[in-house]
DNA sequence: CGGCCTTTCAACTTTTCGGTTGAAAGCCAC
DNA sequence: GTGGCTTTCAACCGAAAAGTTGAAAGGCCG
């Protein structure tokens, strides 16, 4: 189900800490622990925002050597892109089909 | 702060529900009793929807005559599409670098 | 093998969320 | 001004989220 994927990613995103790992692997892969070090919060509690992040298809851990590196997958930003233009466009279009309607009565009334 | 009103609006279209009455709200205005009429929920519980909606800057309802419309504010997108953007930006060209590198790399090999 | 670092599992607490019920205002029209 | 819509307020419930602690695996190197 698409909808229960975009209910994930929005999710996912709605929180800060969760925003911030992601827009700091923007920069560059890293590993969990270099991912815990500005915040003052459990490495358990990091590795869930890691599951999150995963589980929302936002993040892959590649295996391989111990320390795992955490990358981000920024295909998955397509999806909010589409639902977010889609929308917007539609909205958009309304306005324009507003704005020309006045336009064509503030005409017939000149 | 930026970062709550992003934690706000991601948080507010994590919920299907909610997802769906922007898609709707995209097509047209409407009062919260057609907003209501396709969900089983109560009447009070839409009205919730629409508090958070409202307090992530997703949606307006101007004054006026009782049953008062609910408006769709698209702008508020920019916020989630500059994020984005942003970071799929940083990380695309992350990309290009290292393509270019491994192809210098590849190119000394020959 | 032993030990250390990484990763996961499990249980528990506290908040927040989505929804309900019930009641109270507000507003509009007749 | 009363009656019927719309809107809000408040208290409650169950489930999920964010974080903690404690413990157990897993994997890597000397």
């Amino acid at each position: 189900m698409t909808t229960e994927a975009l209910s994930r990613v929005f999710a996912a995103l709605a929180d800060p800490t969760r925003r911030d790992m992601v827009a700091r692997l923007a920069e560059g892969d890293a590993t969990a622990n270099q991912l815990a070090e500005p915040y003052q919060m459990t490495l358990q509690a990091v590795y869930k925002h890691l599951r999150v992040l995963e589980q929302a298809g936002l993040v892959t851990r590649p295996p391989g050597p111990q320390p795992r590196p955490v990358r981000l997958e920024v295909h998955v930003f397509d999806l909010m892109d589409n639902w977010i233009e889609r929308h917007r466009r539609r909205a958009e279009q309304r306005y324009r089909r507003l704005d020309a309607l006045l336009a064509e009565m503030s005409g017939d009334e000149a």
